[in-house]
DNA sequence: GCGCTATGAATGAAGG
DNA sequence: CCTTCATTCATAGCGC
């Protein structure tokens, strides 16, 4: 496994962070908290000023540059983009002996915890017929009034939970004659 | 983003074969065998068609989204370019070594004045050591006609939508309470 | 069981 | 904004 590590990066703690790792940035969960507050209040695209001071601000839990800001939330706006949709394709199965009543997801909410993905983007659900939806629901205002950074101390919170439960359906088994053909690509 | 990710699924009913289960995909030795064999025919980054053919295809033999397609080509791809660059590296590199130098982030953070979105450029200034290694030993024959899989049935799929679409998530609640400060935005 | 490895999944970082 | 690469995290499997 230490095969792909770089040959210049102390790992240190993957949950602490507070190694000053190099290489890449390693967000703090209280780092990742602002931001994910920061989007949540609407802040899509920084400004090259705010994207500063963000990044001013969250030196405070770590290690962290201009460019980790803008990035994250370059990944993170397109990433929840292209990801919100509803479900994994549901295949609509065709297995001729396999009854769907296991099968009762409404594929209104899945389980799934498939987020962000790279570019699978049009892999999630059917139809959508989405309201627009546009980009501009704010403005320039980010509602500086919100209520973050603890001003002092640290806020210890437990992390590391297991929020989504994924509740699958029964699992397909059965092995058809393994032929294989790839003609239909 | 929510890190505690990974359902927390019961393994149930493993040991018979095909016992799959929940948690993350666990592709048979059926699925793994025609992804193997389309990558070795040439197939690095199947298009979004491509990896919903595949999928639908592979789901006959089990549980299978085209999210697990997708991530199976970026992994198995990425691999076997670490391992190709492993070898190469301390094989191939004659001791005439450029002093590995460290990424040094000797960014300055020139923030211009950006009237709207903040471009990276001004963030990132160094940190180039890119290698890009060779990615074109293999060219793009995908060869179609290898014999898998029963070329009979469906072959057409509906066009889903344009990847071109912004649709914007629109369920996003309004921010719950949460005691943090932002006013230094 | 414990530690290691292989690999699915997630996300930081770029390039276009 | 989109696509892709590189790294990293989290597990399933396996050997001991």
């Amino acid at each position: 496994m230490d095969e792909g590590m770089s040959a210049f990066c102390i790992k240190a703690s993957a949950a602490d962070g507070t190694g000053t790792k190099c290489g890449r940035w390693n967000p703090t969960t209280e780092q990742v908290k602002v931001l994910t507050e920061l989007f949540r209040s609407g802040l899509r695209t920084p400004s090259t000023d705010q994207i500063q001071k963000i990044s001013t601000q969250l030196s405070f839990y770590g290690k962290i540059e201009s460019k980790n800001v803008f990035y994250w939330f370059q990944n993170h706006k397109a990433r929840e983009r292209q990801k919100r949709r509803k479900v994994s394709i549901s295949v609509h199965d065709d297995h001729r002996n396999h009854n769907h009543d296991l099968h009762h997801h409404q594929h209104k909410d899945v389980i799934r915890r498939m987020d962000k993905i790279s570019s699978l983007k049009h892999f999630v659900e059917v139809n959508h017929h989405h309201q627009q939806v546009y980009d501009h629901y704010q403005p320039e205002r980010v509602m500086k009034t919100l209520q973050l950074f603890p001003l002092n101390s640290f806020e210890e919170y437990s992390e590391l939970e297991k929020p989504m439960i994924r509740s699958m359906h029964a699992n397909h088994d059965h092995h058809p004659p393994l032929d294989l053909r790839l003609s239909f690509l």
